[in-house]
DNA sequence: AGCACTTGCATAGCGCGCTATGCAAGTTCA
DNA sequence: TGAACTTGCATAGCGCGCTATGCAAGTGCT
């Protein structure tokens, strides 16, 4: 089915892709400024809050969860251990492997750093009452799942 | 209103911002894709839906229009120039001012790119009815409207 | 054992966001 | 008119996505 609009300035107001890219702009920027005086960047809180769960994993464990390229892993995770956030030890078993330990510095900025990802969502969805927030994160899933796909 | 997570798997399966990020990078990519056979790039198209509008813009008023910084703007001009999408002629009215004109090449371009515009955008919301796709796109726009204010 | 294949990771190079900074041109106002 | 301010743009430097490439280490097969 082929939506026709009238003028570019529908298609950027109606666009799920152009809307998506806004709003996640959006979220990364809120994120920042949020976490920036705890000496944290968004792309490392997201692998932080993989590492809180559980540590020692092999980049390619993270890389599998977090859905992110082997590349961008391996360069967010140089930036964590310059920023003093993780160790990378040689594995026992695999020369090959690092597995990334968590610094207690790391550890130690969990609840404040999980507070500042709540307020700005919190503002992010200031307008939506908890039924419109799961229905929400559920087309979200949805639409992630799509593109997964095809 | 705090929620609370009984691990960070909840977290990430749930959050607003987690989610917005994840979807938007699928998004940017799959465009990405599709249009590479233009020689064309994610944020030179989205300069391109204003200039299809209407071209002979300075870059303070497709700054305004398209929500990024003028850095960012100043940038993805000089590349979309690199690449033969615009000229950059001076103002006779102001000479710190320069007038982004499009070049046929990228005029042509129209019909394809925004074909493979629409056809991510089928692809991502291909599981949601069209009262869904409207219900979507309407709690995107109160989301960044949130985030625009807060 | 030795060859091919796979796996784990690093690096180079680019797109496209951002902040910070600087300069030239325009504007305002005493 | 001249000084102070504002505006339009460029540039440097960084985060964090991506693709492409390469190498060392592990695995499998004959």
């Amino acid at each position: 089915m082929q939506v026709l609009y009238r003028c570019m300035d529908d298609f950027r107001q109606n666009s799920a892709g152009y809307l998506a890219n806004h709003m996640a702009r959006l979220f990364f920027h809120g994120l920042q400024q949020r976490i920036a005086p705890l000496g944290l960047a968004p792309g490392q809180f997201m692998v932080l809050l993989d590492l809180w769960e559980g540590d020692r994993k092999t980049q390619a464990q993270l890389v599998a969860s977090l859905d992110v390229e082997q590349a961008t892993m391996a360069n967010t995770l140089s930036r964590m251990e310059r920023d003093g956030l993780i160790e990378r030890h040689a594995s026992p078993r695999d020369k090959r492997a690092r597995i990334v330990v968590l610094t207690q510095k790391a550890r130690d900025m969990r609840d404040d750093a999980m507070a500042a990802a709540q307020a700005q969502n919190e503002v992010a969805l200031a307008s939506l009452d908890a039924q419109e927030r799961a229905l929400f994160a559920d087309m979200m899933r949805r639409v992630i799942a799509a593109m997964q796909r095809g």
